[in-house]
DNA sequence: CCGTTTGCCTAAGATGGCTAGGCTACTACC
DNA sequence: GGTAGTAGCCTAGCCATCTTAGGCAAACGG
């Protein structure tokens, strides 16, 4: 009897995959455990439980899109580095949905302070250098941007924006000249 | 042997009220069946099945903000229209979180284009009256503003600011003030 | 008051989450 | 190279949920 070599990073990886293919929603266990050859059961030795196994997938989504903000935002500066940040984003999204989905769930604060979800924040700061915005102006403007980007992409993948012909290509690169204008711009009391 | 009494409006309900105490995710034919004191199988003579339950619950809910955001708009233009409109949206969804969950999930065109998602459209695009703003910009204004709202309200739903001190009542308001600049000041091409 | 419809029931299969406890393949160490 | 010990997977079995099929009783219309 060969073993299947099943680890918590196979497993995850497995769990984003499918994800990907057929939502979080019915990223289950068993389904898992059918790709691995193995019994449900068998899985416990190494998750603790379907929930421990999403949240594994949240975190891996959460560094994965770190990653790639990162990469793109290497050597830019100003609507350059939003324009670069927002893509990445979006694009990351569209490629991955599943993963996407899987990084909106609640994750207890002290699993979500060691999470790349800092990153994020560090980075999204980071572009606001070309702005020039202080404190407390620039909370709220990283707090706008991430709103936009997350609103944007969420309702495009649920269809919210489905009911006007408009592409909505054209709506995100004109909602990012928006953004850019306004963070130009930012409206003092 | 007295009859409960169920009608698909009192089951529609009563989820919604479920989804607020415990989340969308756990509101199950059995718990509705459970509360009302009849046997799960007794339900699907109500509903077609689950997935239509939490359909029914998002159209419920769907319905119910629109109503609140019409009230909220009557009698008020420009930026104060924009800011009823948003209050309106963000309580809501603070109010009944299952709720507004339950507006996420995916609905088929057709049921979409029937339901009271299109008075939301509307009521957007009513709101953009007072910043003058001819089309295609006016359709990615509108798809701006919903973004930001709807992202900003998950956001905050989901833990997505907790990391910074910044009372979130803050940062909202002065979202809606750059909202209200870049639609004043509509970035030309 | 009697048939028809309506509303809820029991029964039962499928799938998923999870625990307890057993057996076997590997690993490390003498 | 034998032998602990541990790591990896299994069987068995429980409970919850979803769903269908078919039965029976209450309500209601004529």
């Amino acid at each position: 009897m060969v073993r299947a070599g099943l680890t918590v990073d196979r497993l995850t990886m497995a769990g984003a995959e499918l994800a990907d293919e057929v939502g979080v929603e019915n990223v289950t266990v068993a389904a898992l455990a059918r790709q691995f050859g193995v019994k449900d059961a068998s899985l416990y030795f190494h998750l603790k439980n379907a929930h421990d196994l999403r949240v594994r997938i949240a975190l891996l989504a959460l560094a994965e899109l770190a990653d790639r903000v990162a990469a793109a935002l290497a050597g830019r500066a100003g609507k350059d580095a939003l324009v670069a940040f927002a893509n990445a984003y979006r694009d990351y999204a569209r490629e991955h949905p599943g993963r996407y989905a899987a990084m909106q769930i609640d994750l207890d604060p002290q699993t979500a302070a060691a999470s790349a979800g800092v990153r994020h924040a560090e980075m999204t700061r980071a572009i606001l250098r070309g702005y020039r915005l202080a404190e407390p102006d620039q909370t709220d403007a990283v707090r706008m941007m991430h709103s936009t980007f997350h609103g944007f992409v969420s309702l495009e993948r649920t269809g919210g924006f489905r009911h006007t012909p408009r592409a909505t290509d054209d709506s995100w690169s004109r909602t990012l000249d928006a953004l850019d204008a306004v963070l130009t711009n930012w409206p003092s009391r």
